[in-house]
DNA sequence: GAACCGTGGCG
DNA sequence: TCGCCAAGGTT
């Protein structure tokens, strides 16, 4: 009889995934890498994110050394700049407090920023072989239905008693190979990732499924448990596109925020009116045009955009009244328009501004 | 504990 | 079009 975890093992050899751009190298600096572009985000999406990294920042050093710009720039896209600005300062402390090289044990890594229980422990089960449960999306479904778990795995109590099933179901102490433990871990994500799926489980090629009680109950699609969703509230904004000699004015967003440590279009509040936003920062407008309303969907909120095409009058920025001029260099920037597909512009901005622009050209 | 934090793909 | 959510962590 064999258990849940050998099962896994076994599976994961035969059917598992082994040719994804992180997996094959022990070095922790590109597991870790990998991981935190993985929080949230699916496998595609991270792929050429993850390639663009590795060739600009080889090492932790390098990324270490790096201005924060250039991080904020390779990640502009990627979603949650949280993970982005947390990276930095996670490689500048491996370099200051571990002399470069990544904490021995799962313990010691979830101390760095960005770095939680699970994350550390998927780091050190594939770097080190490290005996550690990882307790992520992927688990928590394999786990609500193979163990019959009820109730949403998002709350406490559910996550609680899913990290203790995490914690007992990993190989057996006296019996466990350091590699056991990567093709175990690695076996849990696969399982979830191409078998136990949400939408369609494929329960026959399942290493598990003699034990799994969802399937004796054919209950698979009842588990896990939903979440109950309050319907998020919608916001409005303007956004002015301030156009000057092939230019464009963006502003520095706040960080913490919503797209902090990007560069964006300034907004507006709609009731004061587009005129009001650009008569503020010192602008006369030569031509202007109200384009069409877009919508952008967060987790937890909708924004609908008002964007104003503004052509800013060259005479006035030439009587010493130049837009612009009096404005915070380190918040204020007029980015060349060719320069918005490299920027680190939030995704709806950079596909604005690629409308707006087609082939570079004006109006 | 709950709110917050992005984006893209899917049915 | 729309709801759901994916290798979660921080405040």
């Amino acid at each position: 009889m064999s258990t849940f975890s050998e099962h896994v093992v076994t599976w994961q050899r035969q059917h598992g995934r082994h040719a994804l751009p992180w997996q094959n190298t022990q070095d922790p600096y590109r597991i870790w890498l990998s991981e935190i572009m993985l929080q949230q985000t699916q496998v595609a999406t991270v792929i050429p994110y993850y390639e663009r990294f590795l060739d600009t920042f080889p090492t932790v050093a390098d990324l270490a050394r790096a201005p924060a710009e250039d991080v904020m720039q390779l990640w502009a896209g990627l979603g949650y700049y949280t993970r982005a600005r947390n990276l930095h300062a996670c490689a500048q402390q491996v370099l200051a407090n571990w002399g470069g090289q990544f904490p021995p044990t799962a313990a010691d890594i979830e101390t760095l920023p960005g770095i939680g229980r699970s994350t550390a422990a998927a780091i050190a089960a594939f770097a080190y072989g490290e005996r550690s449960p990882i307790l992520d999306g992927n688990v928590k479904r394999v786990f609500a239905r193979h163990f019959g778990i009820e109730g949403d795995p998002s709350k406490r109590p559910v996550e609680l008693i899913m990290w203790g099933l995490a914690g007992e179901n990993l190989p057996v102490v006296s019996s466990t190979t350091a590699d056991d433990m990567r093709s175990y871990t690695q076996g849990l994500m696969d399982l979830g990732a191409t078998v136990c799926t949400r939408g369609a489980p494929d329960c026959g090629r399942c290493p598990v499924r003699g034990t799994c009680v969802a399937l004796r109950e054919a209950r698979q699609h009842d588990l896990p448990t939903p979440k109950v969703r309050k319907k998020s509230p919608e916001r409005d904004t303007g956004m002015l596109v301030l156009e000057r000699d092939g230019c464009v004015l963006l502003k520095m967003r706040p960080s913490p925020g919503i797209w902090g440590g990007l560069w964006s279009l300034p907004e507006f509040a709609l009731a004061s009116g587009a005129e009001a936003a650009w008569r503020e920062l010192g602008v006369k407008a030569q031509e202007a045009f109200e384009l069409p309303v877009f919508s952008h969907t967060f987790t937890h909120f909708k924004l609908h955009v008002t964007p104003w095409h503004v052509r800013v009058d060259e005479a006035a920025a030439a009587d010493g009244a130049a837009p612009g001029t009096g404005l915070d260099k380190a918040e204020w920037w007029w980015m060349p328009v060719a320069r918005a597909g490299d920027a680190a512009l939030p995704a709806p901005v950079k596909k604005l501004l690629a409308g707006l622009f087609v082939d570079g050209g004006l109006f």
